[in-house]
RNA sequence: CGCGGGGUGGAGCAGUCUGGAAGCUCGUCGGGCUCAUAACCCGAAGGUCGCAAGUUCAAAUCUUGCCCCCGCAA
């Protein structure tokens, strides 16, 4: 089929390149404008843009692709279908209108749970066992389009928001090429979502990451994971910034306050929380590479009875 | 020119301001102790102090240029 694809962050790449192998045609491909972005200033290219062009595919960028003008360029593609995958922008209905098989996203989640921008890490932190991807027909709403396909992975005790994301996106990846083939046969059955439990996930914010010791153990276990590798769990020591990249329940309860060191020895590093203990297991300092606790024991006077704290609220 | 931290034996750090013998906690290897051990004791190996040039009697330390890593911000 005649495809125009619409995706930004690595989450789109394997999806683009599964339509492409697929043996689609890709008329084109739309993805956010460059910005200066990265230590220093430059100017990054979307991971989409990058292997778009190294597929030799045409790349837009538009400011707004609701713009008159490049409604027209859409058009001009007459594409069979769209399909969207973590594009970034809303379509409005005229965009949704122009290919005559519709626009089908690509969701990582398992509709209509998980509507919004950060369904992947907001299942982890909630602390599901499954989860998923979904196609789906899109229309005006929020992620609120018919369903096209589902497909179902359990999430392991040890998954982190990038291992899942990686999964997700390869899985993503054959389910739209298994829903175009329907789209293309006409067998496909699109069914609605129900407004059954259709939790919102909401966009992650930097902030997130700053650790409540207050919380329980498994609560905050399930934060670092999630928000590992972005955008990060981190606490704070002597006015500077630990961040925390992996951690373990421990089953002991020992007395002190929270975000208090309880034991720093060897290769252990337990802090007190709310309701349980958790041992700190990866960790890097401010301007510092990542590290193992037994590493960062070693260098850094951490001793029982440390605290670490949540940053002041502003 | 967005702000900032850093590059010292295999790991993590100190030493740099106030130039003058390479340090600390570990790891590794050998030996000892022990029923035994990730514990303890004794000993050893291992470093162009990111790279280059300069100042100096003398540079990890001061000056200049370059490379690389990272945090914030975006």
């Amino acid at each position: 089929m005649r495809i125009v694809f619409m995706g930004t962050p690595d989450f789109a790449v394997p999806i683009l390149e599964a339509l492409v192998s697929a043996g689609h045609q890709v008329a084109g491909v739309v993805t956010q404008p460059d910005k200066p972005q990265g230590r220093g200033k430059a100017v990054l290219m979307t991971p989409v843009k990058e292997k778009a062009l190294e597929l030799g595919l045409t790349v837009y960028q538009p400011e707004k692709v609701r713009t008159p003008e490049f409604v027209e360029v859409l058009k001009g593609l007459a594409p069979d279908v769209m399909v969207v995958a973590a594009f970034g922008q809303i379509l409005t209905q005229e965009v949704l209108d122009i290919p005559p098989l519709g626009c089908v996203n690509v969701h990582s989640s398992l509709l209509p749970k998980y509507r919004g921008a950060a369904p992947i890490q907001w299942a982890i932190i909630d602390g599901e066992t499954v989860t998923g991807v979904t196609t789906m027909r899109m229309d005006a709403g929020l992620d609120t389009g018919d369903i096209l396909e589902q497909a179902e992975i359990p999430i392991a005790e040890d998954e982190t928001g990038g291992s899942l994301h990686d999964r997700l996106s390869r899985l993503g990846a054959e389910l739209i090429v298994s829903t175009l083939k329907k789209l293309e046969d006409g067998t496909a059955a699109p069914r609605p979502q129900g407004e059954t439990d259709t939790r919102y996930a909401k966009m992650l914010k930097k902030t997130m990451g700053d650790i409540d010791w207050t919380m329980e153990a498994a609560a905050i276990e399930r934060l670092i994971r999630g928000l590992n590798p972005w955008p990060g769990t981190y606490t704070h020591w002597e006015g500077k910034t630990l961040k925390i990249w992996e951690a373990r329940i421990v089953g002991e309860e020992y007395d002190g306050v929270c975000g208090e060191a309880v034991r720093a020895e060897k290769a252990l590093l337990y802090v007190k929380t709310g309701k349980g203990t958790l041992a700190l297991l990866s960790l890097q300092p401010e301007g510092k590479k990542r590290m193992d606790v037994d590493a960062f024991l070693r260098g850094y006077p951490v001793t029982e009875h440390t605290v670490f704290e949540k940053a002041p609220a502003e």
